[in-house]
DNA sequence: ACGATAGATACCCTTATGGGAATATGTCAA
DNA sequence: TTGACATATTCCCATAAGGGTATCTATCGT
């Protein structure tokens, strides 16, 4: 069996690092295409791909104006990565590392 | 130019969707190669190929004891993914939104 | 209708992947 | 020392990837 699929979900779809940068250089608003070439440096077609696999992940959306597309950053989904990362936080964060070890010394019943 | 390594980094880690599991099976302490194995049940090769990939970008450590090999989650790692993945909160916490837009407004003289 | 502009798509190539199965390494116990 | 146990490593395979370049499609202005 290959790799999972860029497009499988946005994990994948983040893991290039470039496709972070494109969704650094759209930001908070709409941004078109050639804003976006224009701003990373990178040839047109290149951007286009890696649009493409944040479109189909629903990492971003597009909206038709004209002959122009503008480009959306979808937080929700980032979301999903960021609430994953989440559920982890117990592992980093002091504060909740000594609520655990005070509930485990606990339990042991000391 | 291939796809990037999965071994660049915490995000290319962590793509492959059974490589998430495997850290969710350690989970909060520290845990022995079979006991993964049993909670997965999956062939102890793929499991230990997996945890291969993630110690090599640094989201789980190793400690010997015996013949066996203790391994842990380091949040440190899965706190850059979710640090990358809050840069984008304000596209999705409706308290910033309201922030950023009346500051939007402001910043146009209205 | 026509050229220019914005953007997407197709094609070719090189390369690392993840699974499976078999085997190697290292450590314990008797 | 020998075998059992815990884990890592090797080999083989089919597959999809990202970059480059060229080209297609759609829309605008005149």
């Amino acid at each position: 069996m290959p790799r999972a699929p860029t497009t499988l979900d946005p994990f994948n779809a983040v893991a290039e690092p470039k496709r972070r940068l494109v969704l650094q250089a759209i930001g908070d608003d709409e941004r078109q295409v050639n804003d976006i070439v224009d701003s990373l440096g990178w040839p047109q077609p290149m951007v286009s791909k890696h649009l493409a696999v944040l479109k189909e992940v629903g990492l971003v959306s597009v909206r038709r104006d004209g002959r122009r597309r503008l480009y959306k950053v979808e937080g929700s989904k980032l979301k999903q990565i960021h609430d994953w990362a989440k559920t982890f936080e117990r592992l980093w964060d002091h504060q909740l590392q000594r609520i655990k070890e005070r509930a485990e010394k606990k339990a042991r019943g000391q």
